[in-house]
DNA sequence: TATAATAATTTTGAAATCGAGATATTTAAA
DNA sequence: TTTAAATATCTCGATTTCAAAATTATTATA
C-alpha cells in the first residue's frame, strides 16, 4: 500500500463492488421471477426506452461481447420478443425491434423492477443519492477511457 | 416511474452499475495478464490476506455457489497456489491453505492491482472518494438487508 | 476499377458459473 | 442408541459468456 490516495482507492473499490453486488443480488430475482435473465432484460428494456438498435450498439451500451449478443438475440427472437431488422443502407447492419409481445413483458416487469430499485435505495436520501449519481457517473466515464 | 424518487433511483442503479462494469473491466485484465481470472485471485487474496479459510466460507465470502468453489480450489491446487488441508476436528470441513508459490504470486500481483485501481480512481479527489466510500457503504449495507 | 482496410455479425470452442442431487459426516431428537 | 435433520463438499448437466476466427459488406486508396 503505497500512500493515501491508494489506501482510499482500494477501499471506494471494495464498498463500490459490494454495493452493486448486493443490489444486484435483489434486482436479478424479480427479473428472473419474469423468465428473463439479467442480460435479455437489459437488451430488452434498452430497446423499449431507446427504440431500435443495431446489434453492435447493444453490445456497447451493456458491456457485451459481439457473440454473447448474438447469443442472447437470439434467445429473445425465438421467444417472440424481439425482431431482427436488416438496415437498408447498410448491409451488414441488423436492428433489434422490440415486438408488442416484448413491450408488454416490459411493461409488466418494470414497474416492480423500479420499485424495487427504489425500495433497495432507500438508505439515502433525495441529496445523498443526486451527489452518489454525480461521483459515479464522474468515475464511470472517467474509468471508460483508461 | 411513479414519482421522483423512483427515478433518481434507477439513476443511480443505472450509474453504479456501469461505474462498476468500466473499473472492473480494467482490474481484470491486470489480473488476467498474470494469469488468474478474477474468482482465482478473489480467492487467493482472501487466503493471504485472511488466512486458511473452510471451502465453505471461501464461498460465502466472494459469493460463489459450492460447485463453483470446488471448480476454483481445484484449478488453483492444480497450479500449486494452495492446498486442500482436512480438518481434524470436522472430518466433513476442508481448508484452503495459500502455498508459498501463491504467496508470492499475491505479492507480484497486488501492488499493481492496486496501484491501477488508484489509477482508475484518479478521477476524483480525495474528498470525493471519502464521500463515495460513505454513500456505497450505506448503500451496500442497508441492500444487504433486504 | 481493383485492392486493402475497416466494420458488423455470426460461428466455434473453451471457460466459468449455477442449481440440483449425491455422498459423507455431524448434530439433534426421539 | 437409533433415527432424522443439518452441514460440507463434490459431481453433473445446463446456461452464459468470452475470444478468436470466419463471413459479408462498406469505405478508402492506389
Amino acid at each position: 500500500m503505497e500512500n493515501e490516495s491508494t489506501a482510499t482507492s482500494l477501499k471506494l473499490f471494495i464498498v463500490l463492488s459490494r454495493a452493486y453486488k448486493a443490489i444486484n443480488e435483489h434486482v436479478n430475482k424479480v427479473i428472473q421471477a419474469a423468465g428473463l435473465n439479467p442480460t435479455e432484460f437489459a437488451v430488452l428494456e434498452l430497446l423499449y426506452h431507446k427504440g431500435d438498435q443495431p446489434l453492435q450498439q447493444i453490445g456497447a451500451k451493456i458491456l457485451l461481447a459481439s457473440g454473447s449478443i448474438t447469443y442472447v438475440v437470439d434467445k429473445l427472437e425465438h421467444k417472440g420478443l424481439l425482431n431482427r431488422i436488416a438496415c437498408p443502407k447498410d448491409r451488414r447492419v441488423i436492428y433489434a425491434h422490440i415486438s408488442d409481445d416484448g413491450k408488454k413483458l416490459i411493461q409488466d416487469i418494470f414497474p416492480e423492477h423500479a420499485e424495487q430499485i427504489d425500495k433497495l435505495m432507500s438508505s439515502l436520501t433525495e441529496e445523498e443519492k443526486t451527489a452518489a449519481i454525480e461521483l459515479l457517473k464522474k468515475l464511470g466515464l472517467s474509468a471508460g477511457k483508461f
